[in-house]
Formats: structure tokens, C-alpha cells, sequence
DNA sequence: TAGTCGTGGAG
DNA sequence: TCTCCAAGACT
């Protein structure tokens, strides 16, 4: 097969998570490379796999610190599915990944691309991955219906994955789809000059690489404003535990002051005022929304150190980089004048 | 089915 | 400076 034999000449080979069947490392490899590029996840998988270097360490952990390791990664909702899906391999599965893709699907976090490569990657199983690579050259390759709804095209896709898996080499196959469209099914320019599904394309024959895949339109972003308190006491910072779900679920970060007064605020959680400072506001763009963070600096002297509750609590400045944070109020906690 | 959920690099 | 979106899953 062509892929096959491109991705042993021309593919990687040399990424962190791969030269391994351990079945651990490649979920959290695929866990951490949803939606995210590869540059980016190198540092976070070594620095992941150092404190967590088995499923049963990542099992036994505090979720806050696996949110630690997780900070600045987003998609927060990975890092809390992660913990708890090791959980339940190590107590309801025996602590080990089963090699069927359908057991494995559902579990949480892990959805039918991800159960795919951990038992293609692992065990050696045939099972179909479609991931963002892999619909690009699918699209490409076969010029999958641009007329078809969303829907449509994605179950075109999934049944193209499903008939085109080899027998043999699969490892090197699906491995291949994904160096394809990562290094040469480019999503503009792509290099078709390189590509071993060149004599096949219909997109690359009709000279219709730019239309496929079709990008799906977009609205206008909506713009979101809040405020927020940064109580400090020149050596610790007071920080509140967000929810479970939502934007930065989970994550410590400061106070959204929504109706009550600074002075108020403060002297809540146990502090007396000094003085007041507002902030250049913070613009911080989501995928689907850009929010304005005004940010009031409250210079404070804490009378008397209120009990952690309701996920309350104060961080020492010095911890701040290594803090369970989202990356703008890391950032602008470490760029903090004392 | 359509939103929701982060961040940073590329163009 | 701005838009686009990447090894998707969940609700």
C-alpha cells in the first residue's frame, strides 16, 4: 500500500510517544494531542510522564495536581477525564486498557477516534481513526460530497476509514494517514508533488485542494466582559476554585467581583483595604468568544486567615508558575510588581 | 444537531 | 492586527 510504504520512508518515527506499545502513554498522548498541536504538547507529555509515569500513578493522584501538569494545555475538561478514566481502568478494569476499541470507547475522554489509535498503537489491532488529518485526505483523496451536510460527510468518512484499512502494517498505515496530513495534505499548500496518493486524488486531478475539505463557516465572535479581584498581600495571592465545568473548569483563578464592593469583598475573607489599583485590562480570545478581564488590584493585610472553604485559597507568589492557573492570570500574576 | 471547551502558531 | 484552526469529546 502507498501510505504504508510512505510513512516507513518519509514518516515520523521519532515523536515522544511513539517506539512504544504502552498502552498509557499513547492515551495520554492522544488525550493531549486533541485539538492540539504537536510542538505544543512535546514539553507537557515529558513534563506529564515524569511526575505520572504509570497509569496507577495518575490513578492514585490529587486531580489538582494533574491539573498543575495541565495548566496552560486547555480543554480542562481532558485533564479531568483523564484522572477519572484512570481511576476507572485501575478499579473496575483491573488497571489495564482492554485492546478492543469498542470497550474502550466511552470510557471518559475517550471517544471512537482516540479508543482507535490506542488499540491500533498499542496493540496492534485494526480499528479506523478519523481525525482532523485524516478527514483532510479522505476529503481530498475521494472529494467527499461538499454539498452533503456536516453529518453526512462525517459518516462518509468514518465508512472510507473502515474500508480502507489494510490487513497488515496497520500501525505504519494509520501512523502514515496522520503524517500525510500533518506534513505533506496540508490544509493550504498542500504538497502533492511529495504525496504517495497523488496518481489517486480526485481533489489533486480536478485541481481542487482549496475547496476540500469544505471549512465550515463561522460566526462573529461575542465579546464577554467580566471583572475580577487580585487580593494580595505583597507575598500571596487570594484565589478561588472555579466549577467542574465550564470555561477553566476546575482551575484556580481569581475572584469575579459581579455586585459586591472591594472593601466588602475583602473583609470577607478576612482583610483590611489599603488601597486600590485598576489594571490595563486583560483581551484573551476563546474559539468561540473574546472576553475583556478588568482587573482590579487590591492591596490588602490579612487580619486573620479564614479556614480553606469552598475552594478558597491563598497562593504564595512563588508558586504561581507551577499553580493550577489558566495562562492569562498565570501571566499576569507572574508579571506582577510586588 | 449544535454549542461548548483553550491556547498559540501561521498566514 | 486579525482570522483560522489543530492527533475531538461531551452535552
Amino acid at each position: 500500500m502507498r501510505v504504508i510504504r510512505w510513512q516507513m520512508a518519509n514518516g515520523r518515527h521519532d515523536l515522544p510517544w511513539q517506539q512504544t506499545r504502552d498502552a498509557y502513554r499513547i492515551w495520554l498522548s492522544e488525550t493531549m494531542l486533541q485539538q492540539t498541536r504537536v510542538q505544543t504538547v512535546i514539553p507537557y507529555y515529558a513534563r506529564f510522564l515524569a511526575c505520572f509515569p504509570t497509569l496507577e500513578a495518575l490513578a492514585e493522584a490529587p486531580l489538582e495536581s494533574v491539573l498543575e501538569l495541565w495548566s496552560g494545555l486547555g480543554y480542562y475538561a481532558r485533564a479531568r477525564n483523564l484522572h477519572r478514566c484512570a481511576k476507572t481502568i485501575v478499579t473496575e478494569r483491573a488497571g489495564k486498557f482492554s485492546a478492543d476499541p469498542v470497550e474502550t470507547a466511552g470510557l471518559p475522554g475517550i471517544g471512537r477516534s482516540t479508543a482507535a489509535a490506542i488499540s491500533v498503537f498499542a496493540f496492534g489491532r485494526r480499528a479506523a481513526i478519523l481525525d482532523g488529518n485524516v478527514k483532510r485526505v479522505l476529503a481530498r483523496c475521494f472529494g467527499v460530497a461538499s454539498g452533503d451536510s456536516p453529518a453526512q460527510q462525517e459518516r462518509s468518512m468514518w465508512a472510507l476509514a473502515e474500508v480502507l484499512l489494510p490487513e497488515n502494517d496497520i500501525e505504519a498505515y494509520t501512523q502514515g494517514m496522520m503524517d500525510l496530513g500533518a506534513t505533506i495534505c496540508l490544509r493550504s499548500k498542500p504538497v502533492c508533488d511529495a504525496c504517495p496518493l497523488q496518481p489517486v486524488c480526485v481533489a489533486c486531478r480536478e485541481g481542487r485542494q482549496a475547496e476540500l475539505p469544505r471549512p465550515t463557516p463561522r460566526k462573529a465572535l461575542p465579546e464577554r466582559t467580566t471583572s475580577v479581584l487580585l487580593l494580595s498581600d505583597g507575598r500571596r495571592v487570594f484565589l478561588e476554585r472555579r466549577p467542574p465545568s465550564g470555561i477553566w473548569g476546575g482551575l484556580l483563578c481569581l475572584p469575579e467581583a459581579i455586585s459586591e464592593s472591594a472593601t466588602s469583598f475583602a473583609r470577607r475573607q478576612g482583610c483590611r483595604l489599603l488601597g486600590t489599583q485598576a489594571l490595563p485590562p486583560i483581551t484573551h480570545a476563546f474559539t468561540h468568544f473574546r472576553l475583556t478581564l478588568q482587573v482590579l488590584r487590591c492591596d490588602v493585610e490579612v487580619i486573620s486567615l479564614q479556614a480553606r472553604e469552598n475552594g478558597c485559597e491563598w497562593l504564595p507568589l512563588d508558586d504561581v508558575a507551577g499553580a493550577a492557573l489558566p495562562t492569562p492570570i498565570k501571566k499576569l500574576l507572574l508579571s506582577l510588581d510586588r
